[in-house]
DNA sequence: TCCTAATTACGAACATTGTCGTAATAAGTC
DNA sequence: GACTTATTACGACAATGTTCGTAATTAGGA
């Protein structure tokens, strides 16, 4: 279980999963070509690969075909893409990296204030 | 200039190079081998490559050997790289990331501080 | 000049990723 | 049971990334 870190487009097939799942190949492969032209083998192989990698598992579905799940959550894989984002770029420094993110200046007033009544929450708990 | 993504390897030497540039890649390998065993040639070819990629420049040093510097600031690495994160992760919200950010509950008080007189400056701008 | 040590250049091996074509298999239909 | 179709299985290929061994080159000292 150590530290998950899904190529992109491993990334892609984990999100239709969290969504949807559990999926058929197919319902995947249909939800990925929407966005981008890819081979229904590739998504297959891919999803093949996953199974061995144990990032997902797979059960039976109707009739011939196989079902899959994502075998590891979303909060998960959030959490190792951050850490590692945090530690190889921004040297483990949490303010730096939020001071990056609000400094470009492209976030907008909403998502400012969501993020100021978040501080408060934080305020309330650490009293 | 495009979408420039050093791989891990490469941005552990560019940020050797942010640091100390103008660098030996005896120097260069010093820093890195002090965390991790790797060969020498493989940090020299490493270089090299990143060279043919235009990621850093190279002079001539003392006597027959080289100079690097980056030919990329670590600011735009590391807005590259954080906008890749935010896309394929955080759905290209800022406000979840940052909450996902401060939300791990690892955030020091100090460093929470920072954060929101960051955010007050951001509020004087915007008046 | 010749030798040694440091440095660079080159090429090779191997793993991972992304892609797909073709073959095998199993379901359902006539 | 034979045929068609959906699905899976398998293997191959190119591109990239990481590693290193060996060869060539150059500097400086004997």
């Amino acid at each position: 279980m150590d530290k998950v870190r899904p190529s992109e487009a491993e990334l892609e097939i984990l999100q239709v999963l969290w969504e949807y799942q559990p999926c058929s190949v197919k319902l995947v492969h249909e939800k990925i070509s929407a966005a981008r032209n890819v081979g229904y083998t590739t998504t297959l192989k891919q999803m093949q690969r996953m199974l061995d990698k144990s990032f997902v598992l797979r059960e039976d579905g109707e009739g011939k075909s196989h079902v899959y799940r994502a075998a590891i959550s979303a909060e998960t894989i959030k959490g190792n893409m951050f850490d590692g984002l945090l530690n190889k770029v921004f040297g483990n420094s949490v303010s730096d990296l939020v001071m990056h993110a609000l400094g470009s200046g492209k976030t907008s007033e909403a998502e400012l204030e969501k993020i100021r009544q978040f501080l408060g929450e934080i305020d309330q708990k650490n009293d």
